[in-house]
DNA sequence: AACAGTCCGTTTGTCGGACAATTTCAATTA
DNA sequence: TAATTGAAATTGTCCGACAAACGGACTGTT
């Protein structure tokens, strides 16, 4: 005999509903962004639901990014900044042990594209910002090279942010979207680096040429320089004797710690 | 009188951090992937404060991806996987009106990269999936020919297919990862310009160069072909003079649905 | 031994009501 | 007009309750 296969039954909890119809009310525009959420009870009322039902589906809504609470004030609908998922990204590619090997092939293949876009997108505004960057990566090398004491900290940030305002002045989004992750995972890998090899004026020389490049608007020689650069990362890689293979490190990555809320 | 400033105070609510501390268990590992959530009066109990407070934070971690729910079982830990992030991401970028421009740009970068990757590294079990999805793809393409009825929906579906595939193959999840959104918002405009202009063969005829150049472990050429096929892309979107530079549509790509949970 | 049926403790989903703290907003006062 | 005040609205949290579903243990049938 034919046994009839039956479809599974599916059953969603009545604060899903509750996230879905609320999502839906968004997405499409009725609730508009910057709005205030309306009251729970307003919303219970609504839905034919309890109050706690309906704090339970907000709780999804905030997570999603799509309701922000700012304090103690009415929630307020908003539009989760792409930028903020590449930090979940992050935790997701680290839980999956991604290898430092799968960064840095990303990262040759994303950067150059950045930087290329950028030297054709960029305004006076972007090299402005640019140059700040490089002025206070400047004064920080200066540090160091007068004292022992380096703030390696400071100047992992500013590289980092660097590459970000790069991602930025190029304008296309969805390349910045998937170059954030790449950037923050860097930053564990960039400290040991800098720490035991010292190649903070390598970095912002670097920097300085690419820079050059967006000035001159010469894509090609911005995507060559963006290249090398990330070359120079990789064979600093090689030379502190870190596995390619190995996967990055939860723990020093800090993910481990609570995150912070804006 | 002058008066001090005060620092603001920040009173995070209690189940945001019932949430942290929760994910803090399960990020250092003392709470395993795959074990159930302990009961919630327990973590009440544990955490001093009320069940509701506690499903509370329990539904962020659920949006996080941290808890995953099957039925009306015990919700269990659960990591997120990447690629779920890509509808979130998909989502956003959306929202944010990224254009087909940039969407077309990114994907210049990535696809070519991931081609090349993916010949570098494809296994049997990789070329074998690859093949099936040609094999598929085939079938429906000479139904095409055959009747006047296509079935367009399903040839887009395979066609994404393909590109995932090659993605996987590659190895490299960062790329994975940045290249899934890409494929998921290309969906409708691959939808339309199918109709329109009926390239059916076209795609199928670059599917099969780049299988052949991966079968020959050919890492430049599937490159090349890649380009080639994508740039096809460009054309046929020329042809059927859609903007460039126009936001996607958010409703054509149908996210003001509710979403599917698994 | 394999299987269906039953019972029961546990856990989740949902409800109703309650109250303190904080925000909002309009009326009042300086 | 601008600052202040006070009442109403709203959120965060707690408590207690109950139906429904699940997980096992136990039992009886074939």
């Amino acid at each position: 005999m034919q046994e009839h296969e039956f479809s599974r039954i599916e059953r969603a909890p009545a604060y899903r509903l509750v996230y879905d119809a609320i999502e839906r009310e968004i997405l499409s525009g009725r609730l508009r962004v910057g709005d205030p959420l309306p009251a729970e009870l307003q919303l219970a009322e609504q839905f034919g639901v309890n109050r706690s039902t309906v704090r339970e589906g907000i709780r999804l809504l905030e997570q999603s990014g799509l309701v922000e609470r700012d304090g103690g004030k009415r929630p307020r609908i908003s539009l989760p900044h792409y930028l903020d998922l590449a930090s979940s990204a992050s935790r997701a590619l680290i839980l999956h042990s991604v290898t430092f090997r799968e960064l840095w092939e990303a990262s040759m293949v994303l950067e150059p594209a950045i930087a290329e876009s950028a030297a054709r997108n960029v305004d006076d505004a972007g090299l402005a910002e640019l140059h700040a960057n490089i002025d206070a990566m400047d004064a920080n090398v200066k540090a160091f090279e007068g004292s022992a004491e380096a703030d390696t900290d400071a100047f992992v940030k500013l590289d980092r942010g660097f590459h970000e305002i790069l991602a930025k002045v190029g304008g296309n989004r969805v390349l910045a979207l998937a170059h954030e992750p790449v950037t923050s995972l860097f930053i564990p890998t960039g400290q040991i680096i800098l720490q035991r090899l010292k190649t903070y004026r390598r970095v912002l020389d670097a920097h300085r040429h690419i820079y050059n490049c967006l000035k001159d608007k010469d894509a090609a020689k911005a995507r060559t320089w963006m290249h090398r650069h990330m070359d120079d990362f990789r064979r600093a890689y090689e030379l502190t004797e870190l596995a390619w293979d190995a996967p990055l490190d939860a723990v020093s990555l800090g993910i481990t710690q609570a995150t912070t809320y804006r």
